[in-house]
DNA sequence: AAAAACGGAATGAATATTCATTCCTATAAA
DNA sequence: TTTATAGGAATGAATATTCATTCCGTTTTT
């Protein structure tokens, strides 16, 4: 095991960006070595494999971003408030990791994702389960399966920053609030 | 040019399902020829290589997509029902060709894709476009930008339609009215 | 000086592509 | 009507390339 840590980091960032941009598939392990200025070698010595380092990745961002979720949740504030505090969610930490929620999206139904991975994504999803579903209850939330309006959200956001990535769009605060309301209009039950 | 064209048609169906399923770096030519019953050079004597394969495929289902759109557009109705002609457009696509929608949407930034390819699909994203600038100008639209709403219809659509691919939704008719209106609620213009 | 970490060339497996050969089908000769 | 033949289509084994992984000499750390 390794001192320092600083080399493991530079390869799961590498390996973030590149993961995102070209898909596992089109990444070669030279390719992350040569963007993170290590040897190739030096890769297996902190990964066992491309597959361990994928799932490392996927499984370190996904936790990451439950907590950024579930960090000062409010919960006993209105629907629309703890809406507002998911979406903000989703914004702060695609801001704070780039590539990372656009990596999660693109690799969630991968063939190499271990059971552990797709343990941590489901647990993910269910933080909106939840919320939708006591939404629902007390009908604030349109009468659609959770699952749906999870995947109008979350598709329509990632989508929209994929624009925002490759420069098609400006990230200011008018369009992200524009866009929260345009996802909360989606979801939200209108009488 | 061969005389019957079954084995070209049976290679392009074939590749449609399996770069939709598993992307294109992860398919491989002799899995095409296997799944077509071909022999792995017969592929190649439809199809200069790979990368003009998935071309091909990917020009053709934007093409198709395009006409189903432009077909019967109600070109004097009301903005709602306009709306409804793009997404039973959709839908109706979708049903019909399977992974097509699928596969254009998770290839369209794709590092392979030729100047055509491009081309064909911002022809194809014109089409919302339009649609949304002129919705805008009579304020039945929400004020964002048009890409962005095309985005989230877009994204949210087929992140939905992925669900119904893998199992978890069923598409029956209620969920897809349901889907409908939330996706016109978070365009149209609310007072 | 010894041990750990590193780099990057070497290896072998997997993959795209080619090509010599076989297989059809259509036409023509018998 | 049957048989021969040409030429395009199809094949899949062979080749060339790419890539994950390993190995070992060099550098850095302790």
């Amino acid at each position: 095991m390794p001192t320092s840590t600083t080399k493991r980091d530079d390869i799961l960032d590498s390996a973030l960006t590149l993961f995102a941009e070209r898909g596992f598939d089109a990444t070669t392990i030279p390719m992350i070595a040569t963007d993170a200025k290590v040897g190739a070698g030096t890769i297996y010595r902190y990964f066992a494999n491309k597959e361990v380092l994928v799932n490392t990745l996927f499984q370190h961002y996904v936790t990451l971003f439950k907590e950024a979720l579930e960090k000062y949740y409010p919960e006993g504030a209105g629907i629309r408030e703890q809406f507002h505090h998911l979406f903000q969610g989703m914004i702060r930490f695609t801001n704070e990791h780039d590539h990372a929620l656009y990596f999660i999206k693109t690799h969630t139904s991968a063939y190499f994702l271990d059971a552990e991975s797709r343990e941590q994504f489901s647990h993910l999803l269910m933080i909106f389960e939840d919320f939708f579903e006591a939404g629902k209850q007390h009908c604030h939330i349109r009468e659609l399966p959770s699952k749906a309006l999870i995947a109008i959200i979350f598709g329509g956001f990632l989508q929209l920053y994929q624009l925002i990535r490759v420069g098609e769009l400006e990230a200011s605060a008018e369009l992200l609030a524009g866009v929260e309301e345009s996802c909360w209009d989606a979801v939200r039950h209108h009488s």
